[in-house]
DNA sequence: ACCCAATCTTTACACTGACAAGATAAACGA
DNA sequence: TCGTTTATCTTGTCAGTGTAAAGATTGGGT
């Protein structure tokens, strides 16, 4: 049943876990962000419900509010866990492609679209949800990362956000804007005429339209 | 109270409107898509609710039920009539624009824009929500005309979308997803940079996003 | 004048998020 | 070792939601 796959957070306290069956839980907030992602992921954001997360974690229902004061509360960590995820996965394809001639901010392009089409509930609650607290202090610098490695992907490392000119945010803005529209049109299923290519195939694909936007250098 | 501003549907029936304060509203479907769209763009997909709709109809809780059977058949029937909305917008932007030189996909692209920006609430129910019934004939021949009219706008009228090849295809996507990304990212606040700009600077600098993903011709 | 059908309201139920109060067990000090 | 404290989880409750069923009101047709 419960799929032990990668855990959304580092599993920091792996000496106490007095695993379950016990009334105390024990790891009881890493299982709630898990049981969440999974939530997400098969009823999406709209229909996602605190007491459904409680059910998966075989949990009363009141149990999640000790660790998340509300639903918002819980979907903010879950943003904040998404965007760790959203990182390593553009990091890693980009490490995959670094032999290729792929230019790394398509390589990251290609990252960002297949974390959108496998944990589509998750990036809509990163990019299209009223409901995380964005103000939230750990969501920000989440993010922020996210931002900040596409300004590198674009500009070089050595550039800092704040000293961006109006033609380099054009550049930013142009990169993140196809990319990010390609990925809601896949999982909104608009993109269905690809779904015959081969994986090979398709990432050319997409790789060329990325490439449009790359900065003329 | 009550902005009688444009309707969403077309005012049909105008001669039986029986106003009003009787037991029979007599015009209540039209009513209902009005507050649906302003519950919609107040509280968004996520918070919206049918009982809300009501209470700004002035109507019992389960009079919409009527019209729409469950919460899905009223906000199908919001994304259809969102998407004639939608249409008009970029319309409106092309005609507008049509004595400069700036190319017409571009114009409808920056209509594209506006709409999201206007109609927030409405443009991620059409584009980033489960709630609607895809299926549902109205709704897929509206969104249908949208994408006609997108291919028409890359690839002149004379085309058949079935007959697109692999290439042409692909500068529709491009032109779609930098358009659509630029929406996303605009209503979820992460193109604040440009929000000091004044319309008409802000305008070129989109404009010359788009352009850059235009058909190599 | 009557009845019918369309339209709207009332009532009811299961589900949800949130809160308060109670139950359990682990940790801690004697 | 034992009792107390405290963290953790459960149960119970309430208002609000979507939906279905049954009742009330009205207009139109005969």
């Amino acid at each position: 049943m419960k799929s032990k796959k990668q855990s959304l957070v580092n599993n920091s306290n792996k000496g106490k876990v007095t695993e379950k069956n016990s009334y105390h839980h024990g790891d009881l907030y890493r299982v709630l962000l898990d049981a969440g992602e999974q939530e997400l992921n098969e009823r999406g954001v709209e229909k996602f419900s605190m007491r459904g997360v409680a059910k998966r974690a075989n949990v009363s229902h009141a149990a999640p509010a000790h660790y998340f004061s509300n639903n918002k509360g819980l979907l903010t960590a879950l943003a904040t866990a998404g965007f760790t995820l959203f990182l390593e996965m553009q990091l890693q394809y980009e490490k995959k492609r670094a032999k290729s001639d792929m230019h790394p901010l398509v390589a990251a392009g290609l990252g960002y679209i297949e974390f959108a089409n496998t944990h589509s509930g998750m990036f809509r609650l990163m990019f299209a949800s009223d409901q995380p607290d964005w103000e939230d202090v750990a969501l920000k610098e989440a993010s922020c990362k996210s931002y900040e490695h596409l300004i590198e992907l674009v500009h070089g490392e050595s550039i800092q956000p704040e000293s961006l000119n109006e033609l380099q945010i054009q550049d930013v803005i142009s990169a993140w804007a196809i990319v990010h529209g390609m990925s809601h049109l896949y999982i909104s299923g608009q993109l269905e005429p690809l779904s015959c290519m081969k994986k090979k195939d398709y990432e050319a694909y997409m790789a060329n339209i990325i490439s449009r936007v790359l900065p003329a250098k």
